[in-house]
DNA sequence: GGCTGTTCGTGATAGCAATCACAGGTGTTA
DNA sequence: TAACACCTGTGATTGCTATCACGAACAGCC
């Protein structure tokens, strides 16, 4: 079986880019093996949809390197984006699990590859290796508390200035730091980050604006840099 | 292990109430039976606590009868409602399977019976019944679901009333009908209400206010009646 | 019956952010 | 280098809803 917009092949990705807490890490030499002869690695370009909301589900897409957004729209054009997915992350998986439609689309920001492995050889794969569904069933619990965050974001802080603060830090969070100070790479328009903490275009504008005036924040070129994390903490939880 | 704020016990209501897609039905006998070990009941009165939010998991709980919400706040005390348990209902699995500290906490809104099984007990269950684990897995998937739903609610529409027209469809969804039309008990304060679509009570108000005029909805002491149920599908994906 | 606490209805006001509008910037392609 | 598409900054305006304020309705309880 083939992913779609397959370019490259780049072998055996899938034990890359590996973290403790990932899906297909420390198996058994068995479990593995089978894994590496269900799964198929393909190359995306910029903007490829790995799948499309509401679509019935394929399978699932383990990312192995370069970016993906998740986003959801509703039929007015309205648009969220619920998170930036990382090398590591498992697409879909909820889905395929449960055999209903894709909950989101996720397309690429960054190219990358990504493994494939469709829904039937996927559940042939749990049955057969218990160890496996386990991890499946923690997969699933993280994606519950991930959503879960999503909600307390956006029903219990109202104010755009509130989960624009949210959204530095989280950055600031998984960043490098130069001279103590956390610099990011901003890759996301301000429509995207609008669409992040649900709010307009114009007003990521303005935040980054305020926020600059307010010594909270410096843009240098595509380098974000976090100039003051704690008043953005402050700014979070008051 | 005997649950807290336990009354009076009835026996073996954990095969009462059951539907279909729920965790513990249809399992092999050896699995009831360790079931009916491992799980205590006991009766909850008003405003009982079941799990607190933040707190160290102790275990599940699956709602027998009466009814539950679940909430979230924030360190400044705004609250969400994230929905009314109902019978069948199993709360707190996310938090005891992963051990991470309970993500909401569950009040009684009518007093009601529930079956608590303690975290160890359920796990070492799990352990040995391999089918279950499954069950779960799916269970945690449809947690996902509901709360990637509030997701959607809460991001992509925007006014109140919409949100608030979204939960009118969905309590007229599980509604008794008489003379054609959706007859909904109402047992929630504007307060509540407000709180589950992420408003204040003064909007709530006026919503009803607003709504009643328009012939949407109608109110009999503590029945709700809506009478435009068409007008109000309109609303919410225009 | 009168007390108290909770819930509900509704007016007045203020503030914030969506919307509209447009100009300047950046990058890409022919 | 010109043309084009996209992204960014910022002003002006408007509308919606949170907030404050108060009184009415209602239930539970001595």
């Amino acid at each position: 079986m083939r992913a779609p917009y397959g370019l490259n092949i780049i072998d055996n990705c899938l034990t890359c880019q590996v973290r403790e807490e990932h899906l297909f890490c420390n198996l058994s030499r068995p479990a593995v093996q089978k894994l590496n002869e269900i799964k198929s690695t393909a190359v995306y370009p910029k903007s490829a949809m790995l799948c499309i909301e509401s679509q019935q589900p394929r399978g699932v897409f383990v990312l192995c390197t370069g970016k993906a957004k998740l986003s959801t729209s509703s039929s007015d054009g309205r648009t969220i984006i619920l998170k930036i997915s990382e090398p590591g992350d498992v697409l879909g998986l909820n889905a395929t699990i449960s055999n209903r439609p894709y909950e989101a689309t996720a397309e690429m920001v960054e190219p990358g590859q990504a493994n494939f492995i469709a829904r039937d050889a996927l559940l042939q794969f749990l049955r057969e290796h218990g160890e496996v569904a386990l991890r499946v069933a923690e997969q699933l619990s993280r994606n519950y508390y991930s959503a879960y965050e999503e909600i307390r974001t956006l029903g219990l802080s109202n104010s755009p200035s509130e989960k624009f603060a949210k959204l530095l830090l989280a950055w600031s969070g998984d960043a490098a730091h130069s001279a103590d100070l956390p610099h990011v790479k901003l890759t996301l328009t301000h429509e995207e980050i609008a669409e992040m903490i649900g709010t307009t275009r114009e007003t990521v504008s303005r935040l980054f604006s305020e926020f600059k005036k307010k010594q909270l924040l410096q843009v240098k070129g595509s380098t974000l840099i976090i100039r003051n994390k704690h008043a953005l903490e402050r700014m979070v939880h008051s």
